[in-house]
DNA sequence: AAAGTACGCAACCGCCCCCGG
DNA sequence: GCCGGGGGCGGTTGCGTACTT
């Protein structure tokens, strides 16, 4: 698509100048990443109302810059946000509100972007379906004592079933949780490393599918036996790369980032052991108010694949909580 | 099969801050 | 101190696609 849409003015230069000056808008092409992308191979990025006109793009700065940052960047990483990551996102975002920028650099390769379009079209979806504000304290409450305790049981059982961690589903609380956050090596052999390479393929996935190691050392979860979390996870021994918050009260497992614009042009990431270590959890324990969510795995399949009436159950369950 | 709807996400917009002249 | 350009950030929009009826 090739859209040329005019009209709107970017900063400081009115809609006539952007005629003028035939500004394009919309969706990059191909050969307008490929020249940005050859440009900053040789120039460097910054400065980018310059760069736009020395490059030859009809674009604005602003759309260059964004255009590098959020996509064509070599170490940015898109689609699937892993169950850790998405355990990061409601951490971070707990403590500091709506500081994308802050809370993606906590995120090796995630673009402030993406994180703020996985908490609108994730999060706050399902604050609306609980009829509640996202940034209501019940909301807070609900994400803290339920989908995060969750989350983390999630990560505990895929990594259990991975074979290669060694924390169990039994845990006792402890004072604090260290998360070691460690990116693999991306397969570089068939792109070579320290060039742009494009290479055109249908997502990105199968570059993300392995990408969290997660290790919770220290947990201050008390999940005990949990076999719905174990079982949850229909993606066997790996970090589920397909999952949101739906699935932590049975909505349907989100099938989604199909990423399969054929058109777009794509970079293997060329993000190499970037290690991040936060201490995530706070003393108290998330189960600290003494929901039984064993009992309610067992009993409605918490977090699984259920049924309508699960998930109207699941519904209720919330709401009671909330009502708390 | 077609129409309607919901969803995900790339891109844009406007505001703001910083910094150099 | 003022001004203008560059850049960052959060909010919003609109399109393509998947899903539902």
């Amino acid at each position: 698509m090739d859209h040329h849409v005019k009209g709107g003015a970017p900063c400081n230069q009115s809609s006539e100048e952007l005629d003028e000056m035939d500004l394009r808008r919309g969706p990059w092409t191909v050969d307008e990443d490929f020249t940005l992308i050859n440009y900053i191979a040789h120039h460097g990025e910054g400065r980018w109302n310059s760069l736009a006109r020395t490059a030859g793009l009809k674009r604005t700065g602003k759309s260059c810059r964004l255009r590098w940052l959020n996509y064509l960047r070599p170490d940015v990483r898109r689609g699937n946000i892993t169950l850790e990551e998405q355990l990061l996102i409601l951490e971070l975002h707990s403590r500091w509100g709506n500081r994308w920028s802050k809370i993606a650099q906590h995120l090796p390769g995630r673009t402030d972007n993406e994180i703020k379009n996985y908490w609108r079209t994730r999060v706050q979806k399902h604050a609306k379906q609980l009829k509640c504000d996202v940034n209501s304290k019940q909301f807070k409450d609900t994400m803290r004592y339920l989908w995060m305790p969750r989350l983390v049981e999630r990560i505990q059982a895929a990594a259990a079933a991975s074979g290669g961690a060694s924390s169990t589903t039994t845990t006792t609380a402890a004072t604090a949780s260290t998360i070691a956050y460690h990116n693999q090596d991306y397969n570089m052999d068939s792109i070579g490393s320290g060039q742009f390479n494009m290479l055109t393929q249908p997502n990105m996935n199968n570059n993300c599918n392995n990408y969290g190691n997660f290790q919770i050392n220290q947990s201050s979860y008390t999940t005990e036996n949990s076999s719905t979390a174990a079982s949850s996870d229909s993606f066997g021994t790996q970090v589920s790369p397909i999952s949101d918050l739906t699935d932590c009260y049975n909505y349907p497992i989100n099938q989604g980032n199909d990423n399969n614009n054929t058109n777009q042009v794509y970079y293997q990431p060329n993000t190499n052991q970037v290690a991040y270590t936060e201490s995530l959890i706070s003393p108290g324990g998330y189960f600290s108010q003494g929901l039984n969510f064993q009992a309610m795995d067992q009993d409605n399949q918490w977090m699984d694949g259920g049924d309508a009436s699960d998930n109207l159950w699941d519904m209720w369950f919330l709401q009671q909580q909330l009502m708390n």
